[in-house]
DNA sequence: AGTTAACCGAGACGGTACGTCGCGTCTTGTT
DNA sequence: AACAAGACGCGACGTACCGTCTCGGTTAACT
């Protein structure tokens, strides 16, 4: 009566062979078949469980997403985002930036991915909103400040540059962008 | 209809179908057969002049574009800054954002495609970049400022948010980014 | 049903249930999966008892074969061949025709199916030629006669046309073989 | 204005491939994937103009039976017959027999390929039918006998022997037939 | 004025990957 | 131990497009 159950085996070879072709072989290039041939797998266990390899990668993305660490608090707000945002920057640089990068490509005529995509910015975003958030209540930051728009103005730069290919990003980019736009976010100083 | 030298009506048949299909049936369902079969023309035509589809929409981009205005001056940056940026904005909500949306999509896994993405932009960032230095002749922006960089800070925030889909831009969304971030451009008051 | 011991009941809806879909779709277009979903049974019951869906219809075959009549004996043996013969020719025309002419299709690539094939008309001719030596021994057939041929002579025709549909068997068809053929099959007349 | 054209190669290229796999893997095994991979041809191409591998293998044996010879005729129709059926009949434990035989099957639950093969026969048995006409007006054969039946008659017992499998067919067969079934189809001996 | 060569439409070609179907096996609980 | 359910690896299906390649058939430009 119970139904046959779901390979957990098969799920993890999925998954990881996805991962590998998109860094061997560029996102275009990996296929569902590739896929399925490197995880020893038949094409219709990638089909029952998943729509696309979009879908594949989204699932991977979130499993080493849901093994790393959040924002840092040092209590200096400066600092964390300084680290945080170049961290995140340098990221795009290595084999992660490629899968990212085809996973943003594939959103823009891929409802389903764009969905994944999404979800899993919000996770990262929310944990700078909440960061932005305690050092507001710290006196760091301005009361009167729409944290959700703060963080478009901390990353769109990153991703405007590394998406548009406008320019390379230098390796101290958000020291730049921080020295500008800090002083927006900070409180006014006192008058006197 | 001229043989032995290149057809212009074929040519514009071409980049007709092309940008039509795109909206009709979106960028990926989009396929140079597709566009053939609409333009009433062969393959090798197509092959012929264009590496990719992305190819096509991106001349048909910059045929637009060429039609198109240049960034406003009225002496006041904030102003044509607003208008500007604004303007960018709704534009990515009609039938070119969906346009401009899969190439953007396609220049990730496609170096043809991501040279002429940058290509476009180019354009459009000098121009900003040099409406940002006629201010700054005007002791209306801080001299101090990387001034590609401020399009990036300026842009920024919208591609984020339009092509991550984190949440819907509403309409005064520049108005409150401007708000934000000017201060942040403009000469330090004096301090006596 | 009953574990630890085969069921019946689910035998029985197999072989109802592949005869069912053999009828409404066509040999071709039934398959294990149709049949064990019709019967409401799992697959594996299926496999562990028949090694092909030809199998389980020979079985069904058979199971019809055995509920049926042998070779009529009303001591006329051109009256007898004559109902015999042509009840078979109509019975080509039935369902049962349209799964017989399934089996002996599949039977021309699946050995196993030729053997269940063979074996159910093994009984017929059987049958056909145990009637022919009572005829024999009564003085009906004469005595120099290879019967197993005979039988060949009687029901190749019908075979010939109807498998391999050169035309459309007329109802009276085997009136007119015997007419030809019985002549050949009887005592030579005294020649006095 | 003309359609590119129709490429002679690959159409003989496929027609032997798929005579060389059915006799190598036999027809159930044939498959369209292994027919182009031999011919070295597209899949496309084969189902551009070729409806299954049946009608494939028909052109094959089509194309064969057109370089072959026809009925003979040495005006001794009863050697003629008896050359002829044996011919066919040693045909049968050929190379080609298993192709025929294939067909023949898939013809049992696929209409086109009923269709080819009853092409393919009507050829055979028209000459067939002729040469037995020939026969009649040369007063060897009875004038009131259907040749289609006769036909029937005489091929009925292979086709019935081989295609059920019901005994081996020895070598003098047809003779057998033929002495028994002849006398049936002779004109009657002058009773004076 | 006639020749010629590049470009045109059409579409067949060898391929690759698609997403689906059914195979026969295996696994999981239930009876 | 046999059962239903159904997931699994696998192989072939028939389709969609890819980018390349003939095919005639136009003209524009150069003899």
């Amino acid at each position: 009566m119970s139904p046959a159950t779901r390979s957990e085996e098969s799920r993890q070879a999925i998954i990881e062979a996805a991962l590998g072709l998109c860094v061997e072989r560029g996102f275009a290039s990996t296929t569902i078949e590739g896929i399925a041939a490197r995880a020893g797998v038949g094409k219709t266990t990638i089909y029952r469980w998943w729509p696309s390899k979009a879908a594949i990668l989204i699932e991977g993305v979130e499993n080493a997403r849901d093994a790393a660490a959040g924002f840092p608090d040092t209590g200096d707000i400066r600092a964390d985002l300084a680290a945080q945002t170049s961290s995140v920057m340098r990221l795009f640089n290595t084999e992660f930036g490629e899968i990212w990068r085809g996973l943003i490509g594939a959103a823009q005529s891929d409802e389903a991915a764009a969905e994944g995509v999404t979800r899993i910015l919000r996770v990262s975003i929310d944990a700078c909103v909440e960061r932005l958030a305690t050092a507001r209540d710290a006196g760091q930051i301005r009361t009167d400040l729409d944290l959700e728009m703060a963080v478009e103005l901390l990353y769109g730069p990153i991703y405007h540059t590394w998406l548009l290919r406008t320019r390379p990003l230098p390796e101290a980019y958000m020291e730049s962008v921080l020295a500008t736009l800090l002083p927006a976010l900070v409180p006014a100083p006192d008058p006197h």
